[in-house]
RNA sequence: GGCGACCUGGCGAAGUGGGAACGCAUCGGUCUGCAAAACCGACAUGAGUGGGUUCGACUCCCACGGUCGCCUCCA
C-alpha cells in the first residue's frame, strides 16, 4: 500500500512517488516576512513538516523546501512605516518566523531559500521566458503572456474566456498578464539589476525559481494555502512549464483555511492571532493536535474552545503514557493478550488512515483507540514489563509521526520544587492524623501554586497544573 | 456575475453503497475522609430539505435551502 494525496490539478487522490534519484521533492509556499507570522500560516507548516516526517518514518526519503518572501510591496509598506529599511525588517522578520516556528518543534525544512538569495536563477528564468516569447518587456517591467499559455487556468479550472477582461492599462497586453519583473519605483528602498534594469521580482516567479532550483523540475509535491492555488500556483505552472515544456509538480496539495467567527483568519482582514502567542499560551502539543485533530483538507475554526479541547485530548494521551510509566514497576508476569491485540490494530489503521490522503485525524483516532485499550488493559491488572515497554514504544512511534512525541516525555512542569513536595508531605501527615480542615488547606495551597494534586491507590500525585 | 467547496449527535470531527470512528462536553459508576484528578461505561433507529438510481444510500445523481472560499494581497 502506498501513499495518495488529493491533488488540486485532477481532482483525485494520487499515488505519491519519489524521484529519479529516491527523493519525495516537497515545496511549500512560505511566509512573506513582514510581521509575525499567525496561527494560520502555521497550519502548512505543520502540514507539510508532519508530512515529510511520517514519509521519513515509514523509510522513504524526503526533501522538503518552504521558501521566505523577503522582497514583496507589504514589507516596503510595513518598513516605510516603520521607518527602517525593509532589508532590515525583512531579516528582522525572518529570524521570528524562524524562532516562532522552532517553538512547535517540528525541526526545520530541508531548505528555507530567500528569494533575495535566488535572484540570478530568477532572472535566468524570466530571460527564458522572454527568449520564448511567453513574456515581454516594457518600460523596466517584464510581464507573462498568458494567452500565450494554452494550458492556463489547468490548476483551478478556470477558462480564459471566463477572466474578466479589464483594462489591460499602459503597459501589459492583455489584462491577464502578470508581472514578472517590477521595475524599480520611487519609494523602494531594495533593488537587483537585471537586464530589463533595476527592480525586483514579481510575486510568482520566485516559487518556480526556487523549486527549481532546489528540487528540480517535476518533483513530488507542491503545496501551500488553498488561497494560493490561484492566482500564485496557476502562474507558477504557466512560469515552469512554460520556460521547460516539461510537468512542474506531479500533485498539488492544498490545505484549507483557518476559520474564525468572522471568517478566515488574514493579515489583510486583521483578525489573527500570532503563533508566538497561542503557542505561548497552549504548548506545541496542543497547537500540533489541533492541527492533527482535523484533515488538512477541511476548514478548521480557531477559538478558545478548539483549543481546550486539543489540550484536553493530549492530557488523555499523557496520563495513559504516565500509567505505562507507572506499570512499569508493578509488572506482573501474564501477558495481556488484547493489549497486544489493540497495539497491532492500532498501528495499521493508523498507516490505513494516513496513506489515505494524509488522515490525521483518523490516525489520532486509532491513537485513542490504543489510549483506551492501555487504560483498560492498565486496570484489568498488571501487564508484565516486557508488554508494558513494548506498548509504550509502539505508543510513541505513532505519536512520534505526527509530531506528537512530546506528550511522552515528562515536561518540565512535571518536575516538581521541593517546596511543594513539602506541602504534600505535611499534607499527607494531617490527613494521618485524620486533621482533614489542615489537609484541605494544604491542598488548597497547593493549587494555588499552580500543581495539581491527585489522590492514587499509591499515594498522592503531584503534577503541575495546564 | 464566473469558478469551487461544504452542510453528520450539545460542540468539534472522520470514514463508508449494507454495523455512523475519534475527541470535548454531559450523565452513571469506580476510587477518595470529602473533593479533584484519573479510569470505566452510557450517549445520533439517524446524517440541511425534497426527489431519483439501487435489493439496499449518510455514502451515487438531480433540484431547492443554507454556510463559506476564490476571482485583488492572503497559508
Amino acid at each position: 500500500m502506498s501513499l495518495r494525496l488529493h491533488s488540486t490539478l485532477t481532482g483525485h487522490d494520487e499515488p505519491l512517488v519519489a524521484g529519479d534519484d529516491g527523493v519525495v521533492g516537497i515545496y511549500a509556499c512560505g511566509p512573506t516576512v513582514y510581521s509575525r507570522i499567525h496561527i494560520g500560516n502555521a497550519r502548512p507548516f505543520v502540514v507539510f513538516s508532519v508530512l515529510k516526517r511520517y514519509l521519513e518514518r515509514r523509510g522513504m526519503r524526503a526533501r522538503l523546501v518552504i521558501n521566505v518572501t523577503d522582497v514583496n510591496d507589504k514589507i516596503y509598506d510595513a518598513a516605510r512605516a516603520e521607518g527602517i529599511p525593509s532589508t532590515r525588517l525583512a531579516e528582522r522578520c525572518t529570524r521570528q518566523y524562524i524562532d516562532d516556528t522552532n517553538l512547535l518543534g517540528l525541526g526545520r525544512p530541508d531548505a528555507e531559500p530567500l528569494v533575495t538569495g535566488c535572484m540570478d536563477d530568477i532572472v535566468a528564468l524570466i530571460g527564458n521566458l522572454v527568449d520564448r516569447d511567453l513574456a515581454y518587456a516594457v518600460g523596466g517591467d517584464v510581464y507573462f503572456r498568458v494567452r500565450a499559455f494554452p494550458a492556463y487556468g489547468c490548476l483551478s479550472g478556470r477558462h480564459l474566456d471566463d477572466m474578466p477582461d479589464d483594462d489591460p492599462g499602459e503597459r501589459k497586453e492583455d489584462s491577464l498578464d502578470f508581472a514578472l519583473w517590477k521595475g524599480l519605483k520611487d519609494g523602494e528602498d531594495a533593488w537587483w539589476d537585471s537586464p530589463w534594469g533595476p527592480g525586483r521580482p514579481g510575486w510568482h516567479i520566485e516559487c518556480s525559481a526556487m523549486a527549481e532550483r532546489e528540487l528540480g523540475m517535476g518533483f513530488a509535491v507542491h503545496g501551500g494555502g488553498i488561497d494560493l492555488a490561484f492566482p500564485h500556483h496557476e502562474n507558477e505552472i504557466a512560469q515552469s512549464e512554460g520556460a521547460h515544456g516539461a510537468p512542474f509538480a506531479r500533485i498539488w496539495m492544498h490545505n484549507e483555511m483557518l476559520e474564525l467567527a468572522e471568517g478566515k483568519m488574514s493579515k489583510s482582514i486583521g483578525n489573527i492571532a500570532l503563533l508566538v502567542d497561542v503557542v505561548g499560551r497552549w504548548g506545541p502539543d496542543t497547537v500540533i493536535a489541533y492541527f492533527m485533530q482535523s484533515h488538512y483538507r477541511s476548514r478548521l475554526p480557531f477559538s478558545d474552545d478548539r483549543l481546550g479541547e486539543a489540550e484536553a485530548a493530549c492530557r488523555r494521551i499523557r496520563n495513559a503514557v504516565r500509567g505505562l510509566d507507572r506499570a512499569v514497576g508493578s509488572a506482573g508476569d501474564e501477558a495481556d493478550p488484547a493489549l497486544t491485540a489493540a497495539m497491532i490494530d492500532a498501528r495499521t489503521r493508523f498507516v490505513d488512515c494516513m496513506d489515505d490522503d494524509f488522515g490525521t485525524p483518523g490516525a489520532m483516532a486509532a491513537v485513542f483507540d490504543l489510549v483506551r485499550a492501555i487504560n483498560q488493559a492498565l486496570e484489568r491488572g498488571s501487564p508484565p514489563r516486557g508488554q508494558v515497554l513494548e506498548v509504550r514504544l509502539g505508543l510513541v512511534g505513532l505519536l512520534d509521526m505526527l509530531g506528537l512525541a512530546g506528550l511522552a516525555v515528562p515536561g518540565a512542569g512535571d518536575e516538581v520544587p521541593e517546596d511543594i513536595r513539602d506541602l504534600v508531605r505535611r499534607r499527607e501527615e494531617a490527613r494521618g492524623a485524620r486533621d482533614f480542615a489542615g489537609a484541605d488547606a494544604l491542598r488548597a495551597e497547593i493549587t494555588a501554586r499552580g500543581f495539581e494534586l491527585r489522590d492514587g491507590a499509591d499515594g498522592p500525585e503531584v503534577v503541575a497544573a495546564t
